[in-house]
RNA sequence: GGGGCCGUAGCUCAAUUGGUUAGAGUACCGGACUGUCGAUCCGGGGGUUGCGGGUUCAAGUCCCGUCGGCCUCGCCA
């Protein structure tokens, strides 16, 4: 060993001692006589001081050092006495040089790694080894460990087996787009990197493996976004014999365990479960951030009535006219916020955003001589409006009122500072639809996957009215995050086909995609349900980041590039020979 | 594929309406200093204003294109 404590560990309790440390310098200060290094480890930071009058050649060396520079130090701890420093863990004592060895000079450095002015992070991506030295990413990436590590204990005493499932596996084009590897054994043939480890798990539960999980990196090719990587990893579940019930009381279990021990955050369990169809009535959204309540309130009865022909044809269009009360805003926001905000609701497909200021003298607003008192009385009883308070409103098809109001609202709660940034808040929403109708292609999608299990009393919707049909699938929501889903599967053939006809997926193309699965499901498939959370994003809301790459050691750009290494690359022709590729990039 | 923001010294930023030799802090180099901890003080070097084109007497500034980074819509079974 090339020391014998680290820079975090020395106390006053080891004065007196002789010690060795190694480690990085972050800054020297030189006065000429004495001189102070601040020597940094993974573990802390010690200050060392090198004094001419022991030994004026190591005393020379000391005042070249730079930042970054890596070094070992030998010395005598001593108390710092009315000299400390509070601002470090070991600033009650300091070491005292004896030898001092420079184990390796650092070129300058493009920035200082824990700067408190952050380098733009194109900079710091190129040089991650420097960022990843920062006290920021080194307690990120701390926390990640730890989490880890306590959801392994936390599957093991339960009993769960940690199995992992094929990296090179198969293309299902369902779904998000593959990452695809060619084969070379097979020309022309290629595998897919999972995008989840959902079939595998299913066929271990068929096989008997009733408690399975997987910390599961997975892979999908689609663009990115602040809390979203092409790669990233799950905390991947399945069990056979089990309902609904005891996956979400089972990761209830889970969440609880990571936010004692991370975060010292008692909660309450079970977590608060929500159908999907009263979360988008009140907050317009299938993952709300219910650190603030800010519910949506339909007025459509009222629009029906009323003078504005906007809402007015909404309604007789069959569309909704939906609103919430912004409680204080009206001085916060003036005409040309107002404005902003309309352009903001039109990035969701909003074509206005009508607003009531509430005064004293009632609502004010350019629209507001289209209602009569009656209607703009009954406005301020349903909005719940108050004198101070500001109102908006979309009026739209349901699915554009959900997706500009549920925004509006983020926004708002954010901007109007309507929740306290360090609280978690966690609930389950459940009882999502089975299938959605794809209007562009005029035919049903699987809403989650093509395997979930409807509601049982929804069976016989299956025929009559698909839209209508309730999955038995659940989404984990923390902090307006998507953090977990999952659902029961289906476990029978006959169901699964139903499925597959109302998917449009012939015989044939199921046994093409799923045959493997399929076959499986034919030899005794218990009943079965699982959950995936997503562990990076986890670990962004308890470190209280608002960026995933944060959390992620070597993270990717938006465009999916890894700067430090530089990949994707071109490969060498050779390469390209052996898998028979060919490159055509149109011009 | 669409929308928005950004790119000036190694780094963080400034530069009036388009107008003199593009500045400051920090880092770097040299010097002074024996208790600093964002050390201090003195001096010095450092610029293809991302890249390419255009408008203009004159472009860091305006226009077009392009590259890169971030946010976002679509996308993410």
């Amino acid at each position: 060993m090339l020391r014998t404590q680290t820079c975090g560990e020395l106390r006053t309790d080891h004065v007196g001692q002789s010690v060795t440390l190694a480690g990085w310098v972050i800054r020297g200060r030189d006065h000429g006589g004495l001189a102070f290094i601040d020597l940094r480890d993974r573990y802390g930071i010690t200050q060392i001081v090198f004094n001419p009058d022991r030994d004026a050649k190591m005393h020379e060396l000391a005042r070249s050092l730079r930042a970054e520079d890596v070094i070992q130090v030998t010395g005598e701890v001593v108390l710092r006495d009315d000299r400390e420093n509070e601002k470090l863990a070991t600033g009650k004592i300091e070491v005292r040089a004896h030898e001092l060895k420079v184990l390796n000079k650092s070129k300058t450095p493009p920035f200082e790694p824990g700067t408190s002015e952050l380098p733009n992070e194109e900079l710091r991506l190129t040089y991650r080894f420097l960022d990843l030295r920062s006290e920021r990413l080194q307690e990120a990436l701390k926390v990640r460990h730890r989490l880890s590590k306590l959801t392994r204990d936390f599957f093991d005493q339960q009993e769960f087996l940690e199995i992992e499932t094929p990296i090179l596996g198969r293309s299902t084009p369902e779904g998000a787009r593959d990452y695809l590897v060619p084969s070379r054994v097979h020309e022309g043939s290629f595998y897919a990197l999972p995008q989840s480890p959902q079939i595998y798990k299913q066929i271990l539960m068929i096989s008997g493996y009733d408690r399975y999980y997987q910390i599961a990196r997975c892979f999908r090719d689609e663009d990115l976004r602040a809390d979203r990587q092409p790669e990233f990893t799950q905390i991947d579940l399945e069990m056979a014999f089990v309902d609904q019930e005891d996956i979400l009381s089972l990761v209830d279990g889970l969440i609880a365990t990571l936010l004692k021990d991370l975060r010292n955050k008692e909660v309450k369990l079970p977590l608060p479960r929500y159908a999907y169809h009263d979360m988008m009535e009140k907050y317009g959204s299938d993952k709300p951030d219910l650190r603030f309540a800010l519910e949506l309130v339909d007025i459509g009865e009222i629009a029906q009535s009323c003078d504005f022909a906007v809402f007015k044809k909404t309604i007789e269009s069959g569309g909704r006219v939906r609103g919430l009360n912004a409680k204080g805003a009206a001085n916060k926001y003036s005409r040309k916020d107002i404005d902003g905000l309309t352009e903001f609701a039109g990035e969701y497909g909003a074509k206005g955003l009508a607003f009531f200021k509430v005064t004293d003298e009632g609502l004010h607003s350019p629209i507001a001589k289209f209602f009569s008192d009656e209607d703009k009385q009954k406005i301020m009883e349903d909005m719940g409006a108050e004198v101070g308070d500001l109102l908006f409103f979309v009026a739209d098809q349901c699915a554009v009122t959900s997706a500009a109001l549920a925004a509006l609202r983020n926004r708002l709660g954010k901007e109007l500072e309507l929740y306290d940034p360090d609280e978690i808040n966690c609930c389950w929403v459940t009882h999502f639809p089975l299938l959605s109708y794809n209007e562009e292609d005029q035919r049903w999608d699987a809403e989650h996957h093509p395997f979930c299990q409807p509601v049982e009393e929804d069976l016989p919707l299956l025929q009559s009215d698909p839209g209508k049909v309730r999955a038995q699938s659940y989404d984990l929501i923390m902090n307006g995050h998507e953090l977990a889903s999952g659902s029961v599967r289906v476990h029978d053939q006959n169901v699964q086909q139903t499925i597959f006809d109302l998917l449009d997926i012939s015989a044939e193309e199921a046994e093409e995609r799923f045959g493997f699965l399929l076959q499986a499901l034919r030899y005794g498939a218990p009943p079965h349900a699982g959950a995936a959370l997503g562990l990076d994003r986890l670990v962004m809301i308890l470190c209280g980041n608002d960026n995933i790459r944060d959390v992620v050691a070597f993270p990717k750009t938006q465009k999916a590039a890894d700067l430090l290494s530089g990949a994707p690359s071109e490969v060498d022709p050779h390469q390209l020979r052996d898998l028979r590729i060919k490159i055509d990039i149109p011009q």
